[in-house]
DNA sequence: AGACCTTACGGCCGGCGTAACAATA
DNA sequence: TATTGTTACGCCGGCCGTAAGGTCT
């Protein structure tokens, strides 16, 4: 029976052109190399190699064969690697949420129930997300609406609420409530791993320019020395704290205040309901 | 290194459900195949089976698997397959005609030049004459009229000439030369394997109804006890000799004489040119 | 002389089958 | 009790590397 490792010998006199430096790349010694070789060509039943004294090279037959060796050595390659991936996916959990708040609790949750499964998370915009979920790419998405497809398994899991946080030297300080758009043309710092919300203000807020900061720490030290709004939800306060001298101003919008809802796909529903909170 | 023997005890397991069944079919112990399956785990380096303690089932790992191996083994078989056609092609001289009698000769040729060949030869139309000529179907081919495509190369090889051949009592035996327009609406006798030459007189002579023998024998029976006119060409008479009792009667179309050519690809003429009569 | 392929020889390891054991239906 | 899967054990064959031989550049 003709084995792999005939076929990766093959492989690699094709690649080498001699038996001698083939055997060298192998790690075998090169008698080894004409043996198996023989035995492969008598395996085949056919002619492989035109022998001359001190040369060997593939006949028509042998290229032919070398192309169909490499093409097999490709699929079982991909055979390894398509199912250590397989393996690897069954041991990991994979979250996409909208944004990073609800993110926490699901990953906290997810770690909790599959102690010893790996929990991988990122954050997306919705459309990534319903098309990863579809792929299989995720278990399980948070959304911050229902889905409408009936493909799908829903439960809702809390709300968010967004504020406006201004200094209290701000003409707005003494409101009880602003609309983004009396907002609009200020300047504002902005966090920016904040997934779907980074799209709500640039809509609202059109002639505003947001100073994004991709760090925690710098936006938490902007916010403490300058005098420039920023947004906290009331889940950051819960987590983080109200940020020192700001006050908490509600946002008029309705788009301010969002419920997530947890998602899977319906066939799934039975081995990822341990991730509905 | 994962070999293809593994992969073949995986597909006879995924077929029979059991090592044991397996094991049988495969013709090798059943603790063999214990150990090889757990050595093909170890390889992959996941588990491809779930082990109760008295039954050993594919896990999802094991199903993909056993889905690649199954293509694997397949492609494995195509190999073999493939490169024995490719060794028994380049062993084989195909030719393809229009018509039987210029195909003898060049069977002949071909049989004297290459006596260690195997020689295949079949007639078809020239539409697929052309065809297999250049899928590499056949070597050479020999067709009525010079082919224009600049990828082959040909050479004349020789001529053939039909006649009617009638018995003494037919109105026209005394002729020197016969249309075929003349003699449409007369029945004839035809033998089935004539190649291109099969079109000629039913176009010519489409009232005529031709008496088709696929049997030489039955042909050169009718030809001697009836008084049916029916063809021979001056190659048939120079092998077969004149039928007893005909007169030989030229025919005034001039597509009733032909020139053949050996036809070749110009890329494959080096390989091939001793075939050229 | 150096590079290359093939054949000869002897050691050794890996895989095989038999046997024994455990669990299930 | 019959079937199935796993482990233990000892044997044997086949594969390997070394060595030697022959051919070509």
């Amino acid at each position: 029976m003709i084995e792999l490792f005939q076929l990766e010998q093959m492989r690699a006199f094709a690649r080498y052109g001699t038996l001698s430096k083939a055997a060298e790349e192998l790690h075998m010694s090169q008698p080894t190399l004409t043996r198996s070789m023989q035995k492969l060509e008598a395996e085949f039943g056919v002619p492989l190699f035109t022998r001359r004294k001190n040369k060997l090279e593939f006949n028509e037959n042998g290229k032919l064969a070398a192309e169909y060796a490499e093409k097999i050595l490709g699929e079982t390659q991909n055979m390894l690697e398509g199912v250590r991936a397989l393996d690897r996916a069954s041991h990991t959990i994979s979250i996409g949420s909208c944004a990073p708040m609800p993110l926490i609790k699901a990953v906290q949750n997810a770690t909790r129930m599959y102690p010893d499964r790996t929990v991988s998370s990122e954050i997306k915009d919705c459309a990534p997300l319903l098309e990863g979920l579809r792929s299989g790419l995720y278990q399980i998405i948070i959304l911050p609406y229902r889905p409408e497809d009936d493909t799908f398994t829903f439960r809702e899991s809390g709300t968010e609420t967004l504020f406006f946080a201004l200094p209290p030297s701000h003409p707005f300080a003494g409101r009880t409530e602003i609309s983004m758009k009396e907002m609009d043309g200020k300047n504002m710092l902005l966090y920016a791993d904040i997934g779907f919300w980074s799209h709500l203000p640039r809509e609202k807020m059109p002639h505003s320019r947001f100073l994004v900061q991709n760090e925690r720490f710098a936006l938490d030290e902007l916010v403490a020395s300058s005098v420039l709004p920023c947004f906290v939800s009331d889940i950051t306060m819960e987590t983080d704290g109200k940020p020192e001298n700001r006050l908490i101003i509600p946002i008029r919008d309705p788009e301010a205040s969002v419920t997530y809802y947890t998602v899977c796909l319906k066939k799934n529903f039975s081995q990822v309901k341990k991730l509905f909170l």
